[in-house]
DNA sequence: TATTGTTATACTCTATAACTATA
DNA sequence: TATAGTTATAGAGTATAACAATA
């Protein structure tokens, strides 16, 4: 059960930071989370929905991306089908395929959830004043998880 | 189904912060999660083993700090209680409560998660200078959810 | 042979409703 | 009456293993 951890141990800066990001991600998480209850999406369908208004992923690329077992893409896919959300499609380069798009009914949605994250993160970012928000932005882009 | 969204639409720069926000916090509890896989606990289970490092909550207690309904709390905590890693103590001033605490065992796997939390997140802030890293402290300090 | 996707199975997580015990 | 906690139940989410169809 018990493994070593790896590379040194952070400074006392970096562990305040780590604190301050870790708990930050959880109370954004948590705040998209009830969000998506409020349609009666979980956590992962929400993340779902969200990726396919850019994308028509096959469900292997959804598991990939979302970093679950491609059997669970079945159900999670199989059960948004059956409420009217997306629609499974033939690929016809390779017949193994199926490439998952939104229905109208799910792109509407989709809509309606970014709008309400944007809606309720606002109070967040506007403690900040506007020099701050644009060093935010950076900062964050300089981690290199965006993009 | 559908609802009204209320307030104003972000401005763009509002939107890209927001959006640079949401990917970052989902790549740190997708880390974090990762982790609590390597030692078969949930996201949940990790939160509430953290929470109880510095606290012994009572289980109405721990249902409000993760949102979650009280029935739910005492599947996890027995689960956890017949894996070792916690108990269950009678609050002797009022008989309707047991405090939840951490067993030897519990308490080192609480350690070790949050090692690897630190090790694994390190190379996230490495991108970053001293003075960047000083910066981005304050700014999420100033976003109002730690402390 | 390797990959895509599904099925069968089992377990965790979660909520709702109904309940007991204590306050 | 109100609160703390549990139980019973049901459904979603997830992984593993075995499988069929296609590459």
């Amino acid at each position: 059960m018990k493994r070593p951890t790896q590379g040194r141990p952070a400074t006392m800066g970096e562990e305040k930071l780590l604190d301050a990001l870790v708990q930050t991600s959880f109370a954004v998480v948590d705040a998209v989370n009830r969000i998506a209850a409020r349609y009666e999406l979980s956590l992962t369908l929400l993340r779902v929905v969200a990726l396919l208004r850019d994308r028509t992923p096959t469900m292997s690329e959804l598991a990939m991306h979302l970093g679950l077992d491609r059997s669970s893409i079945t159900g999670l896919v199989d059960r948004a089908v059956s409420r009217g959300l997306m629609r499974k499609a033939g690929d016809e380069k390779d017949r193994r395929s199926s490439r998952v798009t939104l229905t109208g009914t799910g792109r509407d949605l989709a809509r309606s959830c970014a709008e309400e994250v944007t809606s309720e993160l606002a109070p967040l970012i506007a403690r900040l004043t506007a020099a701050q928000r644009a060093q935010l932005t950076r900062l964050l882009a300089a981690l290199g998880v965006v993009g």
